[in-house]
DNA sequence: GTCCGAGTTTTGACAGCGTCAAAAGAGCGG
DNA sequence: CCGCTCTTTTGACGCTGTCAAAACTCGGAC
């Protein structure tokens, strides 16, 4: 799509004490454009720039800069992990049962009131992750009778 | 310890529409005495009354009863599929970060006043999955975890 | 009680996703 | 400019779960 004001894919990895490199750049400017991707999108985005670069190198960068705190990972049940470049505020997604897409969901009430259970288990409880499914705008639309299951040529994101 | 006050597995299957097999009464069993089981434990709880018994099977009869609705299929991130027999209340469950121990988590809010976002973008909401992340009673006090299998989630944390 | 067809189970292979490990290459402080 | 250390490449491996066909049961019919 559009380019954004993305934010300084160097600076981003100085802060955190990484080293900048060009494969760590070019994922982190790939997260920008297309957030929520896998590991195979942004795999191909950064062969757009980078042909050499290889799968690992990019699962290696992901879990980098993610235990950096620079990038989120999202796991849906019965999908390939996801990565999105907003972190630090506390939002949960909404997963299209028929596609996969992913869309960002502010935490409408704020604090997240209904997030802290009394009964823990005696669980010290770290985090609060909410998932919501349903059905995107676009199947919602296209009647055409597309199996939850088998469905991954769908997931396929035509790029600009 | 044996047979319980648990709902009779064949009256269940016969209810659900399923035949009634060794197999499947032999996971319902397992499943009614160890809830939040992955298929290998239900897979060695059923080896030990029908030793023949293939992993197939038990993927087979836990699909089976997912979808006829009596048992509920939980996936957290990063580990492998639990499964419950506990269905149509709608609680959630906490993930201990350290062993993967799993406990319920009854909706304290009762109706989720949270649950329901006004952001949607256009989704067709279907379900809210709530999953609550900590560190268990045991874990806390233990500093030494080693439940069942799983060591990985100790490299979460590491210093350049 | 016996038979038969649809539904189950067994067996073996396979696919997706991710990780491990060692050698070669690149960043960056001195 | 040097060299240490961190990154990347390459290839293999492991775990979880699925696909497919043949052999076997369940359960209603006769």
């Amino acid at each position: 799509m559009t380019t954004e004001v993305l934010p300084e894919p160097a600076a981003m990895l100085r802060e955190a004490g990484l080293r900048v490199t060009d494969t760590r750049q070019a994922v982190i400017i790939a997260l920008g454009e297309h957030p929520h991707s896998g590991v195979d999108s942004i795999v191909a985005a950064v062969a757009a720039v980078l042909p050499s670069t290889s799968r690992q190198a990019v699962h290696n960068v992901l879990t980098d800069i993610t235990t950096a705190g620079l990038a989120r990972r999202i796991e849906p049940a019965g999908h390939p992990a996801l990565y999105e470049l907003r972190v630090g505020d506390n939002h949960h997604h909404i997963v299209c049962q028929r596609c996969g897409t992913i869309a960002d969901v502010d935490c409408v009430t704020g604090h997240a009131p209904c997030l802290t259970p009394n009964t823990t288990h005696g669980f010290d409880l770290t985090e609060a992750e909410v998932t919501f499914w349903g059905v995107c705008a676009d199947c919602q639309s296209d009647a055409s009778p597309a199996p939850a299951s088998s469905l991954l040529e769908e997931m396929k994101e035509s790029s600009p």
